[in-house]
DNA sequence: AAAAAAG
């Protein structure tokens, strides 16, 4: 016999229980290990354990007839509404959405903790809205193109779509007013249950985009019996990937606020992360009696893992190696969302990626549902990535705010040997404009881990307070300079492309291009640091013959955004014809283009915008291209 | 060639 879901949830909540009451853990009999670790499904977690009917695996589309899925197919989504009119109502900001039922993780020392309230701290000086930093406004002129079949319609509000009372109130929370425009596609299509390659810049709400679906979806759909490989082994029900450790972190915050009080459970993991970044809040509070530095952060986050896990956050290395001695199952992964996904699937990557995606127990496209977040797609990188999806939807989503420049590029003229004194002129100026406040940070690209260490000591030796983010830094070091810079304590960093995807660092006013990179695509990525939330942004290179490579590229994307190319770039770019490999792939108004539309016919410039299906709610798609600016700028991120 | 990601 197997163990049922009824069942760990029963060992649990006598657990929780304390001293087990009411509760009769006797008679699951089975060859359960005494659990500790046992595992909740979301379902059951706020509710009264039930005694009997294991639960369908997710497969299989019956409900056991008296058992816990017939009972659970109600409360998921009547009984909480119902209990909330009066549960919320009278408890106020507290408010537990699923009423008084309070088994499972959100009691004693296993309480949830609010991730909205964890946003004072002394590292917020700034405390604007933070959360829907976006300009809303800016909304209607968003450019948007969709092509596959049968596209969903988008959406103009939450109240149209149904994603349960907890999730609203989280949204509400968050103080999302209306879905921004990726949401506004990719929430119907995910919904749909379709898989997704979507173009959209982080700071869109990109995260959200992917987050509600999945946690819809885990709290509506079939409860799942997850096999019994030994209490040790935990079995995701979704995945979220990503390239460096302080991107998971970030969407494992937001997860968390999205996932709060839904019974649905966060994870992240990643490596070198010290104990008390990695490990979660509810351990922390429970202040088990451990000596946190007698036990290595891995096994500590195995710990945090087998309490169990619906979501989990993770970068590649980590997360094979979680794999690789069975902590982590991915057998019943219904969702599987890769962020930065060009980046995932470039060289460093993707052998990882494929491991964990085909060569591990992950069920296969078509069965799981798969969306892919970029604001970059490289045709070659589609192709790669076509392999992961069925019958997917492409989503391109222009940039919020974009009719607006909202970023000004400027690119100089500078030899290798005077890059210091220039950057050193640079920060003076802005000091003396007063630039740098105590707002205005600036974020500096290098090339090289010693090169940042070696230009962080030089600022500081000048007088700059600076910091440095790197792969050679411990990730402790890495996660205080990112707090130091993001509070304004240390209002540079020096970073390396660790610091060029995804982070929302907000008050970033200039974005230095010591070094530039070697691939345009990582140009737009970087600058796409400032100008966010609707503010302004600078962006400077610092250009010399090595970047000659980039030259074309750089002087087209410029172009494209409506930003000055100096002569002298024009004539670099003339020089160097056959741009092949730093040409933008989809160049104009997006991060790419469909790249199943760019067959050997149909190869026409505008002809494939209207090729595809029309996004609907934006009117025709010729007609924002020239309010919007020929804007490279869609890109970000 | 470099960066990221496991320890």
């Amino acid at each position: 016999m197997r163990a049922s879901w009824a069942d760990l949830a029963a060992n649990t909540a006598a657990e929780n229980a304390g001293a087990g009451t009411s509760v009769n853990n006797a008679g699951t009999g089975n060859s359960l290990p005494p659990s500790r670790s046992t595992y909740v499904p979301p379902h059951l977690r706020n509710r009264r354990p039930l005694a009997e009917s294991p639960a369908p695996p997710y497969s299989g589309s019956t409900t056991s007839g008296s058992g816990a899925g017939t009972a659970n197919a109600g409360s998921r989504w009547g009984a909480p509404r119902a209990e909330n009119r009066s549960g919320v109502g009278s408890s106020g900001g507290r408010g537990n959405v699923w009423g008084n039922r309070s088994a499972g993780w959100d009691r004693g020392r296993d309480r949830e903790v609010n991730p909205f309230g964890d946003q004072d701290d002394t590292e917020q000086p700034f405390n604007e809205q933070e959360n829907s930093g976006i300009n809303f406004d800016a909304y209607e002129d968003i450019p948007v193109e969709t092509s596959g079949d049968n596209v969903p319609p988008p959406v103009n509000t939450f109240a149209e779509i149904d994603l349960g009372e907890a999730l609203n109130l989280n949204i509400m929370r968050c103080k999302y007013v209306k879905p921004t425009p990726v949401q506004r596609h990719a929430i119907p299509i995910s919904l749909a249950g379709r898989d997704l390659m979507a173009c959209a810049q982080t700071g869109s709400g990109k995260t959200a985009a992917f987050c509600f679906p999945i946690i819809s979806g885990i709290l509506r759909g079939q409860p799942v019996q997850r096999p019994p490989r030994g209490v040790r082994t935990v079995y995701p029900l979704a995945l979220v990937l990503s390239p460096t450790r302080e991107l998971s972190m970030q969407i494992h915050e937001e997860a968390r606020k999205f996932a709060y009080q839904t019974g649905v459970k966060v994870v992240v993991a990643y490596g070198g992360a010290p104990i008390n970044h990695q490990v979660s809040l509810q351990l922390l509070e429970s202040r088990c009696c451990i000596a946190y530095n007698e036990i290595s952060y891995l096994s500590m986050a195995l710990r945090d893992l087998e309490k169990g896990v619906d979501i989990l956050v993770a970068t590649p290395g980590r997360l094979v190696d979680l794999l690789e001695r069975a902590r982590v199952s991915l057998q019943m992964i219904r969702y599987l969302a890769l962020d930065e996904a060009d980046r995932m699937l470039d060289m460093g990557f993707e052998p990882q990626i494929r491991k964990i995606v085909e060569q591990m127990d992950m069920p296969p496209p078509g069965v799981r549902q798969t969306m892919l977040f970029s604001a970059t797609f490289p045709k070659e990188i589609q192709r790669l990535a076509s392999d992961f999806l069925s019958r997917y939807i492409f989503l391109a989503v222009g940039r919020v705010g974009s009719s607006t420049d909202l970023i000004v590029q400027r690119v100089e003229y500078v030899q290798e040997s005077d890059k210091r004194s220039h950057l050193m002129d640079l920060l003076h100026a802005q000091r003396a404009n007063g630039v740098q406040g105590k707002q205005a940070l600036t974020l500096v690209f290098v090339e090289t881990k010693k090169g940042a260490d070696a230009l962080e000591h030089w600022l500081c030796m000048n007088g700059f307070p600076a910091t440095t983010i790197h792969g050679d830094r411990t990730q402790q070091e890495r996660e205080m300079a990112l707090r130091s810079f993001k509070s304004g304590n240390t209002p540079i960093l020096v970073a390396t492309d660790v610091a060029a995807r995804g982070l929302d660092i907000p008050h970033v006013a200039h974005v230095v291009n010591f070094d530039l990179p070697n691939d345009i695509d990582d140009y737009v990525h970087r600058i796409g640091r400032t100008g966010r939330a609707g503010k302004k942004g600078l962006a400077t290179a610092f250009f010399n013959d090595n970047n000659a490579s980039l030259a074309r590229s750089l002087a087209e994307l410029m172009q494209e955004a409506n930003q000055e190319v100096p002569a002298w770039l024009s004539r670099y770019a003339a020089r160097s014809s056959f741009g092949g490999r730093n040409r933008r792939s989809g160049g104009g108004r997006f991060g790419g283009r469909d790249f199943r539309r760019e067959g050997s016919f149909n190869r026409g410039g505008s002809d494939y915008y209207n090729a595809g299906n029309s996004s609907g709610g934006y009117g025709a798609s010729g007609g924002y291209g020239g309010a919007y600016g020929p804007g490279a700028s869609s890109a970000w991120d």
